[in-house]
DNA sequence: GCCGTTTTCGGCCCGACTGTTTTCAGTCG
């Protein structure tokens, strides 16, 4: 089992022993271990049977052991305990915003109410109210609060667990068999933030042994349906994978159609129409029916007449005219980051040293990084005092001369206070060489409250960005209210970045307001709000989100070389 | 469950907010 199996095993564990109102520091551990196997380069299994898991920092003999019992029986006693002591709806019901493990688990056990369907009709009937703790308008904000669920599709997965799933299948394909080519397309392909399936192309002379291979495979839960040109089934985490098998010369007319979007493909379909053309899953054809060959997508698109079009950009919003009119973007690539502005480290909420972070960036060939710790109010961050954040600054310093190649900005992620002030006075504000502000509580606030508070940070002239703008937290929690089209009028006014956030579970601006923010002239910054040297290259999810949204190199500052970054936020300084 | 040691158990990241109570438990970040 892979490294992040485990930690996928270690975190179900916790979530199961929170339901049972175990000690939370327990539960903190088992979490804690989960974030460290994750992230370990060894093989956890190996470690484990050579006694060696536990030297890891946050790792003992239990969860060496556990480790071990999972490596070998492929689960964990304890876990499957805990699961058939709960049905899996229990757990659905922590995702409505104001249920915890103890009100789900409460409500499981005096109502035997264990899923959201059966969790509305239990607020409707005013049974909820019944509970101890519980009463009229618990109820009515349960009910609330499913309705909003219902608007945002909360079963898609995140891209990064589609990504790692669509990877490691077409690994374990691609080395057990002869294949001409294989490749993810579909909303995967596309880069979306959340998916609601895995879509896989397979291009193969001989495709009878591909459904007993890939039941095989170890993250397979159950067929669902296959026959010789497609496999359907569910595999870990209950995400559906859908294997499209074609013979090889048909292999880039089904990729380009099964990555759709199904309005682009539409879209292809009509301008191959209007050149007497018709395009189909297994070639392009003239009216005299006789097929065109093509080798690549790129191929395609070239019969069309146009211009190839990156995935990212095939959502039908205005791609195909400018592919045919040859004006698409030239979309940002990895080596266009020139630095990363938001991260954390050991000063705060971080896993490692502003050093390590620093090594790290270096790795990556960056030019420059920001330490942002948090300010004093996260507490639960552990933000820091004015007076270690102080010494941060003069510790950052003696980084900065230690280190050639990279230069260090001193920086800092403060907090938004509930009326729309700021953590820190401008006096201590202004040490800083960058400042990235962002709301982190009383996120239910109605949408004029909340859009005042963030403007007013936008208008205080010392904030230079504005980080994770909507507060969205994939599969957990919608953003709040927030109108984001007056945010974007007053960032382009004020000249303050908004960000991209790549951590997986935010994408946040999502790449529809990202575009909508660079169509209204406004600066964006891709940064990563790195917790350890791992997560900076999360940078690549957020370049997925600037790719979908058109952005273009002169829109995003942490592509502008130092020096010009650096003028930038002098002249916001000097005019503030 | 892990860690650190002042070697064998106590501390581990805290505080605001809400809705229910009538002094607090649960949720959230």
């Amino acid at each position: 089992m892979a490294n992040a199996g485990f930690a996928a095993v270690f975190r179900e564990l916790a979530d199961y022993l929170e339901l049972k109102g175990e000690n939370p520091f327990k539960i903190r551990a088992y979490r804690r271990a989960a974030d460290t196997l994750e992230s370990l380069s060894e093989d956890a299994a190996q470690l484990a049977r050579e006694g060696q898991l536990k030297n890891i920092q946050g790792i003992g003999t239990a969860i060496e052991e556990k480790t071990l019992e999972i490596a070998d029986s492929g689960t964990l006693k304890a876990l499957e305990d805990l699961r058939a002591e709960y049905p899996p709806g229990v757990m659905d019901m922590t995702k409505v915003p104001g249920i915890g493990p103890k009100t789900a688990s409460l409500i499981f056990r005096e109502l035997g109410v264990a899923g959201i369907d059966q969790l509305e009709e239990a607020a409707r009937s005013g049974k909820l109210r019944t509970l101890p703790g519980m009463g009229q308008k618990s109820e009515e904000n349960i009910l609330r609060a499913m309705e909003k669920l219902k608007e945002e599709d909360m079963a898609r997965i995140p891209l990064a667990i589609a990504d790692r799933l669509s990877a490691s299948l077409i690994d374990f394909i691609s080395s057990h068999t002869e294949v001409s080519e294989i490749a993810a397309a579909g909303s995967v392909r596309r880069r979306k933030e959340t998916c609601g399936d895995v879509d896989i192309v397979l291009g193969i002379e001989d495709s009878s042994g591909i459904p007993d291979l890939i039941r095989s495979w170890s993250g397979f839960l159950g067929t669902c349906f296959s026959d010789e040109d497609r496999v359907t089934f569910t595999a870990e985490g209950d995400v559906e994978i859908d294997v499209s098998i074609v013979r090889p010369e048909e292999f880039p007319f089904a990729l380009l159609a099964t990555t759709g979007s199904k309005l682009h493909y539409a879209g292809l379909k009509s301008v191959a129409r209007k050149l007497g053309l018709r395009l189909s899953g297994d070639g392009l054809f003239y009216e005299t029916g006789k097929k065109q060959g093509a080798i690549s997508e790129a191929d395609i698109y070239e019969a069309l007449g146009m211009e190839y079009i990156p995935p990212e950009l095939r959502e039908m919003t205005g791609e195909i005219d400018a592919a045919l009119e040859r004006r698409l973007p030239r979309l940002l690539v990895a080596g266009d980051i020139l630095g990363d502005l938001h991260m954390h480290t050991n000063w705060s909420d971080g896993r490692e040293s502003p050093e390590s972070m620093v090594e790290a960036a270096k790795a990556l060939g960056y030019e420059y990084i920001a330490i942002t710790d948090h300010s004093k109010s996260l507490k639960v961050a552990r933000g820091l005092s004015e007076t270690k954040h102080m010494k941060q600054l003069e510790a950052l310093g003696r980084l900065r001369d230690r280190f050639a190649g990279i230069h260090v900005l001193s920086g800092i992620e403060l907090k938004i206070l509930k009326d729309g002030s700021l953590d820190y006075p401008d006096s201590i504000l202004s040490h800083f060489d960058i400042v990235v502000a962002s709301v982190h509580s009383a996120f239910g606030q109605p949408e004029g409250v909340m859009t005042g508070r963030i403007v007013k940070a936008i208008q205080s002239g010392s904030v230079d960005i504005i980080a994770h703008p909507t507060g969205r937290v994939l599969g957990r929690r919608l953003g709040y209210d927030v109108n984001m089209d007056t945010v974007i009028q007053e960032a382009v006014r004020h000249n303050v970045a908004l960000e991209i956030n790549a951590y997986p579970e935010r994408l946040d601006l999502d790449s529809t307001w990202a575009r909508k923010a660079k169509e209204a002239g406004a600066c964006i910054v891709i940064n990563t709000d790195a917790h350890n040297v791992n997560e900076l290259r999360f940078m690549s999810y957020g370049l997925d989100v600037a790719r979908r949204a058109w952005l273009e190199q002169p829109h995003v500052i942490n592509t502008w070389h130092l020096s010009k970054l650096q003028d930038w936020l002098k002249r916001r300084r000097m005019r503030a």
